[in-house]
RNA sequence: CGCGGGAUGGAGCAGUUGGCAGCUCGUCGGGCUCAUAACCCGAAGGUCGCAGGUUCAAGUCCUGCUCCCGCAA
């Protein structure tokens, strides 16, 4: 089938390279402009990018969808469908009908639940007990159009956004694939009830509010792990946790009731927090036992309190 | 040229105005104990990231390079 893919990280590369593996004729990639990022602000291309040009695909990286010259361009392919995933810029109605197919995205969560830009992080956070992958018809509205296949998992107490991205990633890649061979698909349209979006992961998130149940806590560790990583501060300096687990005990709000070699404990508004893996800046992720060993954090001392 | 921190025995760190390379942990051997990730005694293990330079003498000062990390995007 000839294609047009769209998009942009890791999540969507996945996608493309079963799209490839799968035998499907990828004619055009549209992916986002190479940005300055990372140390050194280097231009750097996007996961997608790298993958379409390793299989010799031609990239379009237009900064909008919205002007004629780009719509000239996606026309011109004459694609059958075109598969969205993680793309990043708008598609204007006119884009969306230019496929016979239409257009067709990969969505990680179980939509309604999780419209928008961080699904992944959002389920986490929320302490969802599952969640997972629709292929949908595109619509103009985000993230609102009709599911075409879902696919769903639990979310087990140790996910981490790195596993769950992984896992989503997987599957989204093979029901893209699946959605494509049986196309065209029954659409389910998308109940009302129990609609909720996930807004971008803001930086200033991150930081740890020790007020805060440590069950909160625990999911919002892993949440942001990968990126940007919890980040807590201790006697001004940031540090960031890796691991953690609640467990019971309290304590003044963010003081250290117990180190020993595997776990720092800390409490919490409820409960406390076990920390196991921790980083300071400069230094890479240690165990406790590790970290210990250049650090001293004592029984008392106490993390600072968001102002 | 976005800002900054770092590279020192297996791991994590310290090393003051240049002057014999230290600490915590681990490893190995021995001891104590009903027992231990506990405690006591002892031992091994380092071209101090790479390459130059200054000096009687460089982990420490100067120059270039490689790699790692925090911030910011």
């Amino acid at each position: 089938m000839k294609l047009i893919f769209a998009g942009t990280p890791e999540f969507a590369a996945q996608a493309l390279a079963a799209i490839v593996e799968a035998g499907h004729e990828v004619a055009l990639v549209l992916t986002q402009p190479d940005r300055p990022a990372g140390r050194g602000m280097a231009l750097q291309p996007s996961p997608v990018k790298k993958l379409a040009q390793a299989h010799g695909i031609e990239v379009f990286q237009p900064l909008t969808l919205k002007d004629a010259e780009a719509q000239a361009k996606v026309a011109g392919i004459g694609a059958e469908v075109m598969v969205v995933a993680a793309y990043g810029l708008i598609l204007p109605q006119v884009v969306l009908d230019m496929p016979k197919c239409g257009c067709i995205n990969i969505h990680g969560s179980l939509l309604p639940r999780w419209r928008g830009a961080a699904p992944i992080q959002r389920a986490l956070l929320a302490g969802d007990l599952e969640t997972g992958v629709c292929i949908m018809q595109m619509e103009a509205g985000l993230d609102t159009g009709p599911v075409l296949l879902r696919g769903a998992f639990p979310i087990e107490a140790s996910d981490t956004t790195a596993s769950l991205h992984d896992r989503l990633a997987a599957l989204g890649a093979r029901l893209v694939v699946e959605a494509l061979g049986n196309l065209p698909l029954v659409a389910e349209v998308q109940p009302l009830e129990g609609v909720t979006y996930a807004h971008k992961i803001e930086k200033a998130e991150a930081l740890i509010d020790w007020q805060r149940s440590a069950a909160e806590l625990d999911r919002h560790i892993r949440a942001f792990n990968p990126f940007p990583g919890a980040q807590a501060l201790f006697k001004g300096q940031p540090i960031k946790l890796w691991q953690a687990v609640p467990v019971a005990g309290s304590g003044k709000i963010g003081q250290i009731l117990l180190v020993d070699r595997k776990q720092i404990i800390v409490a919490c508004g409820d409960g406390a927090l076990a920390i196991q893996e921790l980083q300071k800046a400069g230094g890479k992720r240690l165990p406790v036992q590790q970290f210990l060993a250049g650090n001293s954090l004592q029984v008392g001392d106490c993390f600072d309190l968001p102002v």
